[in-house]
DNA sequence: ACCTGAACACCGTTCAAGT
DNA sequence: ACCTGAACACCGTTCAAGT
């Protein structure tokens, strides 16, 4: 047999980032947040934890990698010929349904600010941002606010997904374990939760996910709204801020 | 010297859950997320790691206690004659500078989804949208929104001050840091990104907060005037989703 | 009832040594 | 250039044994 032409020819099984990144995702979505570890790696990767750090900095940087991997392949459809807001609608959606699918994405996104997979929502809301005219002063404290929100539902299924795994193995199990813990608590001190510990029950986290972002939304155009007002009629009375 | 009258007499440097929660702010304040350890702990309290288990079930219900702590300091004082608004705001604010001031009390928060300190959170601002006069059937969502906006700004702050602490051990210096990266983004990728770099290097974290906040409540405000419309002109058209 | 501290079963990361 | 795997410096948690 003569050897192949291909300088750069490797083993098929040999160590990439990528196959290091496709294990990790593997490992994350069946075994959670701390199934990702060195020597779990590499012993699905038939190598030494030694081995990984050829090619990866260090844990925190591989997930990361993890979680952009799952970030880009989520924003990958560009959404043609919608309206702004059902843009955003889309893509808060598809990020949501995302980290639903890999509770891990969600902490791994809280614990990465600045860095890539965050940058990629952020470019996509403050495009549709730009698109829906929200003035330049505007746009970073706007974009601001709704990835916060993103970003906070994130964490916050991915906390119950953990907290769940750890408890219980089933979701819907832990939720009524704390709406249990909601309708015990004080009549007094706590009326409020009490009350909503009902609908704690029955709610649908995708529903009032989506009601988030259209609270938003709902402000962004009152406030556009308010800005046109301002400047057809008298001075600079009324204005924000 | 005749013994003291108490019973229930012990050593004043004896353990208990509350010189334990002290101890660990102490040191989450002083060496951050992953300073606290069962073993400084022990030093501080001049023990061993064991006899801290007698009073404590684990490390994260120890987090979550040293939080609620906190919190509970936070939202001590009761704000009274102001409007729902201005309530939900002070509120706002008052969370947003505790966990400035802590930043391992954000981190802590995202992951003790539905126990005490987030309760105690959830119950102010509930009772302040019934008194802002939300429907009962849209409280839930309503506070779910305010609630994870809040929380995910504070996951982001406490991301940001571990970052800092991890690699300059200056918090503007990282912002920085992330600033540069993204002006140095593909301009056709990243159109957005790259003119938010700017902001990001002369915002205040502060600022944008309180106005996302508003961005909210702005979009309570528009939904309770659309239902108000909607109440007042003919049946169901126009009604939300 | 409360505390001690050694021991267990892990971690991430490094690094001499190999190919 | 890439891989190996032992070793280092940690962890949270348990538990027999003490007082």
């Amino acid at each position: 047999m003569a050897k192949k032409a291909r300088s750069t020819q490797r083993r098929e099984d040999s160590l990439s980032p990528d196959r290091i990144i496709e294990a990790s995702i593997a490992l994350l979505d069946s075994s959670g947040e701390n199934g990702l570890t060195f020597r779990a790696l590499a012993e699905r990767l038939a190598t030494g934890p030694g081995a990984i750090y050829w090619h990866v900095a260090s844990k925190s940087d591989l997930l990361t990698a993890a979680c952009d991997a799952i970030v880009a392949r989520t924003l990958s459809e560009p959404v043609v010929g919608a309206t702004p807001e059902a843009s955003i609608r889309a893509l808060a959606l598809g990020m949501f349904d995302a980290i639903d699918a890999h509770p891990w994405v969600g902490s791994a996104l809280t614990r990465a600010p600045g860095q890539l997979p965050v940058v990629r929502i952020l470019e996509r809301l403050g495009q549709q941002l730009r698109a829906l005219g929200v003035p330049d002063e505007e746009q970073w404290e706007t974009v601001s606010a709704l990835l916060s929100y993103i970003l906070g539902v994130s964490g916050q299924n991915a906390a119950n997904a953990h907290f769940a795994r750890e408890r219980d193995a089933d979701r819907s199990n832990f939720l009524d374990e704390v709406a249990t813990m909601w309708s015990q608590l004080d009549p007094d001190e706590y009326p409020f939760t009490r009350s909503a510990a009902a609908q704690l029950r029955v709610h649908d986290d995708r529903v009032d996910f989506l009601a988030g972002i259209d609270l938003i939304l709902g402000g962004i155009s009152q406030r556009a709204a308010a800005a046109r007002k301002g400047r057809a009629g008298v001075a600079g009375t009324k204005s924000r801020r």
